[in-house]
DNA sequence: TCGCCCATTGTAACCGCTTTCATCGCCCCA
DNA sequence: TGGGGCGATGAAAGCGGTTACAATGGGCGA
């Protein structure tokens, strides 16, 4: 006696439509429908295609119900980096808010490097994706012409600058960098020290750049003693970085970073040179990701509202893929939060 | 006149292999075969195509692609959360080296829980991908069941255990905690107290308890003595978890952690407590991410050899895909490292 | 009883791509 | 000069789904 259930598979390839149909006794298209549209299959049917798919173990394949159904109920999202955890929290709120609504994310990470980030974009477009979240407004005109071409609807998020033509979701750099700095320069602190990311393509980094800039113009110190690094984010290039800012002359009794990241290395840079912080010198950080609580002291800094961001970054794109248009760009508050990384200058 | 480009677009969809044929007068084989096998095609008809892609910036629809060429170049990887940084360097080498072979990375998360990840799997599954990358040992029969019938190459990382049935790499928690726990009691420390992630699907957690307590038995130690809080991870967790412990009696003078972010917030916890690491307490913690090193004081954690499993990963993941079989689980040696959190016990 | 309508299901075209197989020239050798 | 061989290209069949449209049959009103 040979033992086979009807339709079984061979165990060589995943089971298909055909097959759960074939299992069910109906055509491909009830089987469709019994999934898609369950209302519009009778329930004994429906019971019957259900049965078969759970017997076979099938789920559909994605690429060619996609491409079939000319949806794909997917978003993107580029993000510079996935090694630290600047837009973990982020990006966790927006697939938070995707989920509830069905949708799957995709992220990718571009490694800051333009060409990497528009290959990447290019891929999630290729993938299916309806619509994407962006980090920072600066990118090549090529970008925003595809995907206008394409018509994906996309979101810049983590920036906010009416001049720009794009809608986004974020906070003002410059002014919350600013206002950081206008807290530093309160304090009596007059030789300020910057670790920056580099700014070339990075208009966020930029940004805190210029309210630092501004900053100091407001309170009357000239700018041509502001001692500058860029590096990449990490610990190590804080650490390495504040070790070179200390060696300048005058010595700054302030160091401001573009990031917990840095700020983190910076407080381990003072840590081996001796210095204590901050009866020695000061350090401030930007983005307020748990680092800033954990290191000691914790650090001074901007809270970005990550979270925010992430959530209504969904909501519009959502609205803009059903067809919305002249959505309007949001921008929230990111605060100074004031934590023991940050005294009165011992100059004072 | 009419203004327009043979074969240009409307604007209103994305540009087709079809679309590309017609502009560059040829057939949508040759189209395809001057992307996919470029030696093929003769050059000059191969720049022709060239240029119509460029024109139209086409980028092929990956959904289409993979189901005609019954090939993704895809694989997939399923892990815990992507909150903090104890996945981000071993599946960054493991994408480096994919990418490398040409292969695109999707990554997918599961809270720590096995419902989601199962539905995880599946997804990734029904995306195309060819072989995934899992955490840990634990999980449903189903889905091995699963795996296998599609014939889906997996490989299970961050553990090793010769015991179970399926391939892995990764290294021997129980052992590392052990040789952990042994430096401690070496130390002088009777009285313990051990933060650990939830064990209750969770091998990885599972093998270092049982590790500590395998340690505590050699060192001649009751284990009845042995306090224990089980909690997710978070800095948050971690801290009040190590006040929880704080409140036993006899009171732990060393408390060992399951996780660098467990043992991060148990420092902040004993800060907060008024009490010096490792002066009045040592801690301990595992994975020696990130955070190990810019805590204060540094953290006496294992060195777990992320990128080596990623990368190892990779390797055989890419020659089961590629018909290999009988291949053999790799082990890989987690060492301790000694940093100032640990110390001799204060009632030695 | 007959015909119409509607709910349910089936048939088949098509989504964008790869790939097999056939076709078409062209070169080279006998 | 004719024919075999070979390299380049095209035609068309699917890959696994969705969906417009057709077919079927049962219920109900006239």
């Amino acid at each position: 006696m040979k033992i086979s259930t009807s339709g079984d598979l061979d165990g060589t390839r995943a089971p298909t439509l055909k097959d759960v149909a074939r299992n069910a006794g109906v055509s491909t298209a009830t089987v469709s429908r019994s999934l898609n549209q369950p209302d519009r299959v009778v329930e004994e049917t429906r019971n019957r295609v259900m049965r078969a798919i759970e017997e076979l173990a099938y789920s559909p394949n994605f690429g060619a119900r996609a491409l079939a159904a000319r949806r794909s109920d997917t978003f993107g999202a580029v993000i510079p980096t996935m090694e630290n955890a600047i837009f973990a929290r982020g990006i966790q709120a927006f697939q938070e808010e995707l989920g509830e609504r069905g949708i799957t994310l995709l992220v990718a990470s571009s490694s800051y490097r333009p060409d990497l980030e528009e290959k990447q974009i290019r891929a999630l477009a290729a993938r299916g994706a309806e619509a994407l979240l962006l980090i920072g407004h600066q990118r090549s005109p090529s970008v925003y012409e595809m995907l206008g071409r394409r018509r994906i609807p996309f979101v810049v998020t983590w920036a906010h600058d009416p001049s720009q033509p794009h809608p986004s979701i974020g906070f003002d750099n410059k002014a919350a960098m600013r206002n950081l700095a206008g807290h530093v320069i309160e304090l009596g602190h007059r030789a300020l020290g910057f670790i920056s990311a580099p700014c070339a393509m990075n208009d966020r980094a930029r940004g805190r750049f210029e309210g630092l800039a501004a900053a100091l113009e407001t309170g009357g110190i000239d700018p041509i003693g502001l001692r500058t690094v860029e590096t990449p984010y990490s610990i190590e290039n804080g650490a390495s970085a504040f070790e070179t800012l200390m060696r300048s002359d005058p010595r700054p009794t302030a160091v401001m970073c573009g990031n917990d990241v840095l700020a983190a290395g910076a407080i381990a840079g003072a840590r081996s040179l001796g210095l204590r912080v901050p009866e020695d010198v000061s350090i401030t950080g930007f983005d307020d990701i748990e680092i800033a609580r954990i290191v000691t002291p914790p650090l001074t800094t901007v809270r970005v509202p990550h979270r925010a961001m992430g959530r209504e970054a969904a909501r519009m794109l959502l609205q803009l893929r059903d067809g919305a248009s002249g959505l309007r760009s949001v921008k929230l508050e990111a605060d100074v939060r004031v934590r023991e990384s940050l005294a009165r200058s011992p100059d004072c």
